[in-house]
DNA sequence: TATGAATGAGTCTTCATTCAT
DNA sequence: GATGAATGAAGACTCATTCAT
């Protein structure tokens, strides 16, 4: 998956390649946006991380906002791609419930795809105009689950995955495999039956 | 709750009351960091909002990241009275999920608390320092609930409380009241009855 | 000596002592001046190190460079000590321009007097009304030698000793004994007998 | 010599000659660290000197320090004028001690150059890594000697230079030139036959 | 008499952005 | 089309000094 593929390596970058010097700064400024340590995004950074010049980072974009917003969406592509290959994991699957709480916890022990949901989520914060961006993994999530669930449970699910993933970007250990499957059984349960189990 | 006093109304910032230039810029720097477009503290920003001048800012803390640990700190303060105002509803409910769902869908709905919990996680996201006060808010609810549940369902009710708060931080419509009610009571019931359940 | 007893530990400062707390204060001071890594004096830091309180070094020195002052005068009497030592020491030689070298071969191993040197000189060079403090080690050495060997030779050993300090405060390994014998000698032998020499 | 042309009037410092922006700033530097009530030297006088704008100060220079380096190195290259100057005048001499002290005598009496080793000697003692830059005169001075008058005696001769330049600074009157002929040659006597003199 | 509160000026530094080339 | 030069605003922080108490 691109995220991790030895980051830095900035993408072709000879001259005369705008378009891969534009991809070039993309990519390093979601890189950035993804260290840990996450220092702010700033022209020079990005210049020096793309192994461009200065000026580059300001002849592509016309402002240090518009090129966190290029990042940002790279960021979704990736999320995207995580995102198809679940859909094709649970379409094939016979225990949905088992089949995505094994996706599940392959993603809360990749860092990069958490720091990613986390990234996206406090640039959205801080600044609506994103949100739709940070939106998207959760839509996509309960799209893809809603035809296994129905879009209630599929909603909750998806909430609880958010919950999962902010969790384990504090506490480092996420939560075990079993939990996972009890609790998206559970919620999956919760929802087929609703009719009967609250009136 | 103090959060939701009017805001930017600093405190009794007479001369020659440190107490309450202190308390002042605590509150100013936690207002900015509960703020939605957010911008990142400084102490020119704190000072102004505080109403009071700029050296206060540094004669009171000696850098700007021990400020702002002030201010997360009295953030989470006031998650505490809400901790414990739920603690108190649940010891005397008989129906324990329909009593926390209600409790919170009120939280859910109160954007001063949701903003807390986000400034929190955002906060020690990137600081590692400062994510046990990040997971207090985590630790003291799982803990509240664990009593009721056991210690399995409540992590899972939590961690489900917080993809529900970053939801809402992003949606600002909340999850509905009987959706909520639902999840508990599946979580609830699903760690329950977990032995049989998963053999 | 006094520059060697611990220093740091300030002499006595017990509240209703103004003598002592002023002394502690030109204390402090002056020992920061002799520290290597010299960080610049300032109130703070003489406060601080004294263990006195902020208001203390205004409130007995109207002015920081007041305080300065005090502290490199401070220092001058330091140096008077080590002036009389040698001064006795040269009284009852009969060997002068050994028991010179000797004296002067102990003093440059002797950090403390070179960084004491040292101060007075930068402080002085930058500052013209502190010159006379600076000279005031020169004038004494020059005095002390004068009876011995005249006052040209005893300027020009004196400027000699002034040469090998600064050098060893660059160089740390001093010039070594019998080098200064024989260059003390040598200075002491040419003016001596100048007028049949140069003729 | 570079240093006394008309100081304070900045190098070209037209727009767009990073070349010689750079070098007004070194310039504007070192004058400043010349000057006898010398300030401390800061990005605001650098720039304010050099007649420009403070982020040039920034932009080419990373810190202060970096700027502050460059400026002594610049004083240093004005010593080695000075140093070739005087090696060409031993090489034509009959009488080096006579050649070398007329050299010393003009020397001291030249402000400029008593006040580049003044800089140097002050920077390089509080800042350990500039020693290097604050010895290079020493040894010059030393190896220029060294093949006229021997090793030991030139390491002598030098370090009394040293001590005469620092008087000059702080008495402005120099020594006279039949004192410096005086001791120079009683230095070398000494030690072109220190076998005998010191059994 | 003493002292901690108070603050504005000034420290170094980073940087978004503009623009000449 | 590209880019390095350029700069003023703002960042965190230090501090001499004043002053109320």
């Amino acid at each position: 998956m691109a995220a991790t593929t030895k980051r830095g390596a900035a993408a072709p970058k000879t001259r005369r390649d705008p378009e891969g010097r534009r991809k070039a700064l993309v990519q390093a400024a979601a890189d950035l946006l993804l260290e840990v340590d996450g220092e702010e995004l700033s022209h020079r950074r990005v210049a020096a991380r793309a192994g461009l010049p200065l000026g580059a980072t300001t002849y592509y974009f016309s402002s240090l906002e518009e090129l966190r917003e290029a990042a940002l969406l790279r960021l979704t592509e990736w999320m995207d791609e995580a995102l198809a290959s679940i859909a094709s994991t649970l379409s094939e699957a016979d225990d949905v419930a088992a089949a995505f709480a094994e996706n599940l916890h392959t993603y809360l022990n990749w860092r990069d795809q958490v720091q990613i949901d986390v990234a996206l989520f406090i640039a959205a914060v801080r600044r609506p105009a994103l949100r739709p961006l940070a939106l998207h993994w959760f839509d996509g999530l309960a799209g893809i689950l809603s035809p296994h669930m129905g879009p209630q449970a599929a909603r909750a699910v998806a909430v609880f995955c958010d919950g999962a993933t902010h969790h384990v970007a504090l506490r480092d250990e996420p939560l075990d495999l079993p939990t996972l499957h009890r609790v998206i059984a559970a919620l999956m349960q919760a929802h087929a039956s609703k009719t009967e189990d609250l009136k």
